[in-house]
DNA sequence: CTACGTGCAAACGGTTTGCAATTCC
DNA sequence: GGAATTGCAAACCGTTTGCACGTAG
């Protein structure tokens, strides 16, 4: 199934980008570093490298499967999360990591009224909202 | 008068401060790197080391007088705006690198309903629209 | 068999930091 | 004069790249 999903973006099969997209699927955390997908391969037993690891998420960006974020928390390291949902903006809380997604139809419409107002052509935006999430203490492993 | 603002800040009026805050202040580019400071001053004959730019910078950004963005257009590198103006966010042409900063009420406060629903407590957030300008031709160095 | 993919280590680029010399008040 | 600030060079850290080896089809 991953194989197929492979095969449709044009990338051969191989072992890595096998192992990277199945860990993306199976994770409880939607949004992982190329860091910790490395270190959560390596726990697995599975041996990639780091290098190989950027490779595939950056083949995965570009054949759209995965989407390549930077949130202002986490200090210019890079998640990704799987394509999978429909599109979606992000909430994030600053204490706990906590990450919500939410999807707005006037967020987006309005976003498309100011952009044909300046005669812009969007072909993408990213909307973060950073905070405070209430409860803090419960969800601080749960980015 | 810019050294009143730094005054303000709490911060010791000295010689590169005192610069980086006239040249953004005059700048006709509202948005600039470190790099570009940097550069600016040296041609203007005055020496400053990089590092101290990015310290400067860093101190402004805490003070509130300066602004970072990391758009996703230019590679990792951050850019810097005067935080003079009331809250805006940014329109940024990829063709051209030309920014165009709007405002739009309706959009805050969907953001505001939203982390209400979600119990958050928004402190920051930042939205880019990226797309192509109409005529990318006549902006060129606009940025 | 052969092109493509991989791992490693070294390079990269933007940013930060330790330290001795300098500047501000 | 003494604390704060600077410039320089070296460190940093996430990411990319060159290259020799390995693997999928």
């Amino acid at each position: 199934m991953s194989n197929t999903e492979l095969k449709k973006a044009g990338l051969k099969t191989t072992l890595p980008r096998l192992r990277i997209l199945q860990l993306l699927e199976s994770s409880k955390t939607r949004h992982m570093s190329a860091e910790e997908i490395y270190k959560t391969l390596l726990e697995l037993d599975e041996d990639v490298g780091l290098a190989t690891v950027y490779r595939v998420l950056t083949q995965f960006e570009t054949a759209g499967i995965v989407i390549r974020h930077h949130f202002q928390s986490s200090s210019g390291t890079a998640v990704f999360e799987l394509n999978e949902r429909s599109h979606h903006d992000h909430l994030l809380c600053t204490d706990c990591g906590k990450v919500i997604e939410f999807e707005d139809k006037i967020i987006e419409e309005r976003q498309q009224a100011i952009a044909k107002q300046y005669g812009f052509d969007i072909t993408d935006h990213c909307l973060y909202l950073y905070g405070r999430c209430q409860h803090p203490e419960n969800c601080e492993h749960n980015k």
